[in-house]
DNA sequence: ATGTCCGTTTGCATCGTTGTACGATCGTGA
DNA sequence: TCACGATCGTACAACGATGCAAACGGACAT
């Protein structure tokens, strides 16, 4: 059907290792032999097969990104950084999604799917200490979040407990002192949710103020719909509290919803603070105080890691990347 | 570095081709060899190199799906729908950004950068009526989005008018008279821009209300930025309006966020109607009306046309599907 | 005229897999 | 014991490209 270097060649008279080396720019092609090829491959509108030049060279050219979801904003966000940042390195980006679930996460390490890639940018979120073993892959891996595993590999992530550390002093700073939780995830070992609510109570701790289960709300995968419903249940307990952080901004911006519907105001009655710093934030109503957690940093960084993986060495020791974070003041949860 | 079918050979002590028999199912293998075999894959962690496969049986397993940003909501939820339902079908999904911008959505059709998939889903931005000739492709192709290109090619998309249409009535029922708009671009001349406006406008006529361009602003990317650009423009015009029909949800809710800044109230003063139903419609304060345009059959119906293309008939006729739509009605655009 | 050299072009093997055609082996019934 | 299907396994040739090394041809020096 499509063209190949064989078509191009017999039109143009010439072997078809020549017009291999012209396509790839070899240096010692005549002009005038170049210009012939050149025109033949104009017009069959040949394109390289790069299925067969991926064989060959042992290099696809393309990457795989593992998510959650792409519902879930900071994962499009960041997505939308990882595939820009591949794409200025001539790679293009295959994406999953693994919707946070731990077998389909292990899965996705083991299963051929990714045979067709040079490597992985895997944000893991079911996986568990135990399952460590799985990472030991036969490619590149690069992993995005709280690196916690036992296990030596690329990792590119923030300081989650110093960032929910200074998030929690920010909200202390502004006067409040019973401050809730949305985004609590106790089988998650490793990840953000913990690392933040350490965070979180350090900060409590370096102030004296006692930690309080009851205004510290659950939740597994971080959509409004989750904030809401754990809002909801905050305040069915009934402990007050006069600020939220919530663990991502989706969860803040379900909870600061069900707060309006509730009659309290924000942030008279209750601060809300988030954490991501989607584009959204901007322009909820009012506007959101969160967490930039610098994510295009953490896209471009993981491409680039990814990429010195590929081409250079397997065995330099794996590396972990810190990204700043800063904390931008909004409606929600004005300055002190 | 990695096993192949020759090391499986060797270990289990048969010939490659019965490995590859083994690995494909193929009928005739004693149990007994078989079993060999897949003991010698389980220890050497054999995975089928797909960039092989897919040279040999010319079908590499891939699609590519090409969207103007994942950091535009819609585009990162349809993108979300259209990877469950090729997952479902056993494809992964390649994703490019086009930034809707012509060149880069020309420039994507003529690479070979998807020379390693089997077909692509477009959603043109940037693309005109005179570049319908670089829709003739090599390989198949389903368009998203209002399909008045004049080129036989399969098209997935919603009645972008008629909805329109049904949401302007919907403000007119209303009450509403003075209905402004909010994402005309002019130099779009196919696109979802272009059908929403008519079917504003046949609404409009319908009710006997004239149309004043005074109350229509521009917006080409459709961010939540522009959308609170275009509306300090509309305030800055000084016409009068009670109303306004954002051609997205994120332009609705950019323009919701200035509306309050501006002291107006929705929905007493304004009301506010979007397009798209995002996951965040929901949860805004106040929660947005809006138009629900079926997203998720979209992106289902556009793998499911993509494979039929794929699998079967180059040659069947191009068809165009059409999703049902429905309106919303929340908070900030009570039904009458 | 011949040999050398360099710029240019070509042929061959190869990447890891599957499809086709055929050869080997087994169990069965005569 | 032998012939014969049925069953199982193997050899070989692709798929389309690149890397290597050798062949070609003309220009130049001898």
């Amino acid at each position: 059907m499509a063209a190949t270097l064989h078509d191009v060649a017999d039109l143009a008279g010439v072997s078809f290792k020549t017009v291999s080396n012209v396509v790839n720019g070899h240096p010692h092609v005549r002009p005038a032999t170049r210009e012939k090829v050149e025109r033949a491959i104009a017009e069959l509108d040949y394109r390289p097969n790069l299925t067969a030049r991926g064989l060959r060279k042992g290099r696809t050219g393309a990457i795989a990104l593992a998510v959650p979801e792409l519902n879930l904003s900071y994962f499009a966000e960041l997505a939308s950084f990882v595939i820009a940042a591949a794409e200025r390195s001539g790679l293009v980006t295959l994406v999953e999604q693994t919707g946070g679930d731990r077998d389909r996460e292990l899965a996705l390490l083991r299963s051929p799917r990714l045979r067709m890639t040079d490597g992985l940018i895997l944000s893991p979120l079911g996986m568990r200490q135990e399952d460590a073993d799985a990472l030991d892959v036969p490619f590149p891996l690069v992993l995005l979040g709280e690196p916690v595993f036992d296990w030596p590999s690329d990792h590119v992530s923030m300081r989650n407990a110093e960032a929910a550390r200074a998030a929690t002093e920010y909200l202390i700073a502004s006067g409040r002192r019973r401050i809730a939780v949305i985004g609590e995830y106790e089988d998650e070992v490793f990840g953000s949710a913990r690392a933040r609510l350490r965070g979180y109570r350090e900060a409590l701790e370096a102030h004296g103020i006692g930690y309080d289960g009851r205004i510290v709300a659950h939740a597994t995968l971080w959509h409004r719909a989750d904030g809401a419903r754990a809002m909801r249940e905050l305040l069915d307990r009934g402990a007050p509290f006069d600020a939220v952080f919530g663990f991502n901004d989706t969860l803040a911006l379900g909870a600061m919803r069900v707060l309006q519907e509730a009659g309290l105001r924000v942030p008279e009655d209750v601060a809300v603070l988030g954490f991501d710093d989607l584009d959204e934030a901007a322009y909820a109503i009012p506007s959101l105080t969160t967490v930039d957690p610098g994510r295009e940093w953490i896209g471009r960084t993981a491409v680039e890691t990814l990429l010195e993986r590929i081409g250079g060495g397997r065995d330099a020791a794996p590396a972990t990347r810190l990204a700043d974070f800063s904390i931008v003041e909004r409606e929600s949860a004005p300055r002190g």
